[in-house]
DNA sequence: AAATTAATTTTATAAAAATAGAATTAAATA
DNA sequence: TATTTAATTCTATTTTTATAAAATTAATTT
């Protein structure tokens, strides 16, 4: 189980109004499944099914005593759960899966035509980006390229040139240099 | 929102998948709906669904721009909730409800004095009960006590006797037979 | 003003989870 | 060994929740 999937399991377990009273009645002392059920007014089978996923989260330990579970609370498991949140680390890394580039994809899909021409620019800041981000790949990262190369390149995609380089400078995408001068691309400030 | 709901609350928004994977976006910076729709993956709907779940637990807000609603992270909701998991007086509190003797216990605390003796009769049929349930358990189960003996009795407590002998009939803790006769204690049928 | 865009709300559906009764298992005692 | 008891597992049902399409709202740009 990663970590995600341990952070997921635990609050599911937490997510229920009758798993939290178990917890609660728990964090006083042992009950067993029985005592629990009469507790919380529900059938046995309930209670069982309910202390099953609190076990599965970790959160809950039985202890068999002649036929009775007694089930006892896992306080450690919450204080580690709790400490984990309390570090600054942890919730940023629960995006670690999530694909980056999906937007990106999307808007590229939509403004291209599928004979790989730019429809048109979009007018939108973070599509624009999306967009310069994704013609700027053409260039190589530290070669100097003459304005009429880089006019060459981009009307490939599109005819307003002029704007296309103007932007490219503009979101930071590339550099030029003199009046009528050549341009470079640089790295992309974080920003997105 | 009681402390209870507040946490089951809490606890409810981070039990889905999408939801922790919001979280851990929003950690980093903050997103539109049409982008974090893209990054998951899913209908913009179904962001704003998530979103108002997160919302309404405190953990996140939107902030308008032009049209777009950027929602970032309030960290001090987590960070808030965290501490109070490691805070020991919080699980038993969750059982507060269910706990059938807790409401007793401070009721009992509330009416009696140091002495022992009753500070008066409660108006109110819940706290009523739970101070006849505390008394009734000085006479034995199974046998009978002339009035004398049953005001002798009551007396250590208070003096309005009468309304007490009349009262643990009234509530069903007792039984009388004939007119001056003799009480004794019943089971008491659940209610609580 | 008209058209575009992002977000939300509404509505409907699909998926997941809570619940309890019945059947089963395991342990205790008569 | 047979019976009782607590707990679990199985099965079916109800309730809750996630999802997205369509309709609506609000703000922007042409």
């Amino acid at each position: 189980m990663d970590e995600n999937e341990e952070l997921l399991t635990f609050f599911k377990a937490l997510a229920d109004a009758n798993r939290l009273k178990i917890v609660g009645l728990l964090a006083r002392q042992p009950y067993s499944v029985e005592q629990l059920a009469a507790l919380l007014q529900v059938g046995a089978s309930t209670v069982s099914h309910h202390l099953t996923k609190l076990s599965e989260a970790g959160l809950v330990m039985a202890q068999a005593h002649s036929y009775y579970n007694y089930y006892h609370l896992q306080n450690e498991k919450i204080q580690q759960v709790a400490r984990k949140l309390l570090d600054s680390t942890t919730l940023p890394a629960l995006s670690a899966e999530v694909d980056a580039n999906a937007f990106d994809r999307k808007v590229i899909a939509n403004y291209f035509l599928p004979d790989g021409t730019l429809k048109a620019l979009p007018s939108q800041q973070k599509k624009m980006r999306a967009v310069l981000r994704h013609l700027v790949q053409r260039f190589e990262m530290g070669r100097k390229y003459p304005e009429k190369e880089v006019n060459e390149m981009f009307a490939q995609f599109h005819e307003d040139t002029a704007s296309l380089r103007r932007e490219m400078v503009g979101y930071g995408f590339m550099q030029r240099e003199g009046g009528g001068g050549c341009y470079w691309r640089i790295e992309e400030k974080e920003e997105r």
